[in-house]
DNA sequence: ATTCTGACGTGGG
DNA sequence: CCCCACGCCAGAA
C-alpha cells in the first residue's frame, strides 16, 4: 500500500539508501557515483533528494555522501553546525573548509564494491 | 493544474 | 576564472 513507504527495490530512493548504507566507514561517496551506479548519471539531483528523505531511514550515513567536488553540500541540512564535518573527521576523513581533502583516496565507488 | 526550487553533474560560452 | 542552460524526478507553494 502506498500509505507508507512502499518503495522496495523498485524505488529509486531505496536503491540509493542501500548503496549509501554500504559505504564503509572512513570513506565517502558522491551523488553522481551513486546515480551512475543506478543507471541514472543525469539524476544525481534525485540522489540528493532521496537523501533528504533518508532521515527516515536507519543506517543511512548521509554525512558520507558528498558532491563531486568533495564539498559537504548537505552540511546545512544537518542538525547543529559543522556536525557533518565532525562526523567525517571522526572517521579519519580529512576535511578542510567544508571540503574533503583526500577525497580521491577515500572515494568509495559502489561499482568497485 | 502550474511554477519553482532543490544535499548534482555535465557541457557550453 | 565566471556565468548560464539542460536533464532528471519529487515535493512544496
Amino acid at each position: 500500500m502506498a500509505t507508507d513507504i512502499e518503495m522496495g527495490q523498485d524505488g529509486f530512493f531505496m536503491q540509493v539508501y542501500q548503496v549509501v548504507r554500504q559505504i564503509p566507514e572512513g570513506r565517502v561517496c558522491t551523488y553522481g557515483a551513486i546515480a551512475k551506479y543506478l543507471g541514472a548519471p543525469q539524476s544525481a539531483r534525485m540522489v540528493g533528494w532521496a537523501m533528504n528523505a533518508s532521515h527516515q531511514m536507519p543506517d543511512v550515513p548521509a554525512h558520507r555522501v558528498v558532491n563531486r567536488q568533495g564539498l559537504l553540500t548537505g552540511q546545512h541540512h544537518f542538525p547543529g553546525h559543522g556536525l557533518m564535518q565532525k562526523m567525517l573527521e571522526a572517521e579519519g576523513i580529512r576535511v578542510c573548509d567544508n571540503k574533503v581533502q583526500n577525497m580521491a583516496e577515500i572515494m568509495w565507488d559502489p561499482q568497485s564494491a
